[in-house]
DNA sequence: TCTTATTGGGCTAGTGTCAGACCATTGATG
DNA sequence: CATCAATGGTCTGACACTAGCCCAATAAGA
């Protein structure tokens, strides 16, 4: 920090960039998470929900078109349709990838994202405890986690997302949720150029399956610790990229 | 949630409002949390630290003016003078912020705060723990408890929050430290209905010792669960206003 | 008293963004 | 085979925002 700490953190940027580089980026980054697996909402629905005008909306379908991303047909039943899937990673493309992003940048998404799962895991956790965690809710926990848990490799990157933002919205907090998934959206880049190994995919299911027993075992310490440990093990493997 | 939380979730709006609201807003708390205490930058400097233009950076001023928040002087030495100092509180303020504010978004703004103020305070003291805070970032943090300590009724506010953003900001993270801005600008006009009681400061100070004690011993989840205990105090007591 | 650097005040031309209306295409369904 | 609802494609007028430039006021310092 160059000077006063507390005012560049306040009088930052009120907003990333214009309306179109934005909203390509939402785009591509439910589009790379596999949020919106098939097709997009329908332009109109869609421009309501980012808050910007149907132009501008499709100034950015066009930008994914054009790179490959969406398939846009006419008529009813047609729509803008995903076609991308995340490509075979190699450890040069995450070399290339780290090295695009700067290790200053990189460290701030990783630290950041330790800090908003922490916290997010440590208010359910806190919420169970106190009993304000429904069966319901409890039930769609451990959903996730049977699902992530049976996943093949072609799937195991989205619904390990769903798992972690899972966590995020039953804290009923959609600031949270939305901060965990920039948060997310951040390092998705690095993560899918990582290869899934079956031997990380079994060590990633422990350390989620000690994430819920702690969430639902009301015990915020250990839930806190559990995400902490599970995500120092990616940041770990991502910074080792630096040297 | 209606549907998929996730697309909810991702699929929001990129921008909040228009450039000018945005900025009205952001100088506004800036103010309110006493960050510029005497004046604003020069404009030209302000607009290219916001992203903004001079033109829409000289609307926002020209409002909080004519609103009372600033006294705007022309020539060298001149500049955005800040002329205000926070109203005595009085319960009926409090319930009136409460009110204007709606249930959903206060618990959405507490819990939101709960989580990244946890999450900072356990990522720096992990770092702690691991050597990775150096002796000057150890001095500063002891320097804003003792500040804030010894603060009377009328810099407590500012203090407090400057106590607060502080642990944020040795993160080192500008993400993590933007959010734990973000959350406490969204309960400052809530705070600030609150009348400051010598007790409460006294209350604070103690669970302030507690949070750089173990912050400093490198215990996180000690970290953490100071941090949710202080926070917990503020919110129980907002809480209260809505029966 | 004069100079000068610094700061707010104001203007213009150009671009970005919006709201709303209307057109074109498609495929399921009667 | 005709209809029609849903969806993308296009246009227009209005407003928001920007970059850059120059002017006006002010107070410290020569």
């Amino acid at each position: 920090m160059d000077e006063s700490p507390r005012l560049t953190t306040v009088l930052r940027p009120v907003r990333a960039g214009n309306a179109f580089e934005e909203t390509v980026e939402r785009l591509l980054q439910a589009i790379k998470l596999g949020i919106v697996a098939e097709k997009l909402p329908p332009e109109r629905e869609l421009a309501a929900r980012l808050g910007i005008s149907r132009v501008t909306l499709r100034e950015a379908i066009r930008a994914l078109q054009e790179a490959g991303y969406l398939d846009v047909r006419r008529g009813r039943y047609g729509g803008a349709f995903v076609t991308y899937s995340p490509p075979e990673p190699g450890s040069e493309d995450l070399r290339r990838a780290v090295a695009d992003m700067g290790t200053d940048e990189l460290d701030d998404a990783l630290t950041f994202r330790m800090a908003v799962e922490c916290g997010a895991a440590r208010v359910l956790a806190t919420a169970a405890l106190a009993g304000g965690l429904s069966e319901e809710r409890r039930g769609e926990l451990r959903r996730r986690l049977a699902e992530v848990n049976s996943a093949g490799p072609d799937d195991y990157r989205r619904l390990d997302t769903a798992f972690h933002l899972c966590v995020a919205e039953l804290t009923g907090s959609p600031l949270l949720a939305a901060a965990c998934a920039d948060a997310r959206l951040r390092v998705t880049d690095l993560l899918n150029a990582i290869p899934i190994l079956q031997r990380n995919i079994e060590h990633a299911a422990a350390q989620h399956e000690a994430i819920v027993t702690a969430i639902l075992a009301g015990d915020p310490d250990a839930a806190a610790r559990a995400v902490a440990e599970h995500l120092e093990g990616t940041a770990a493997l991502l910074r080792g990229f630096l040297a």
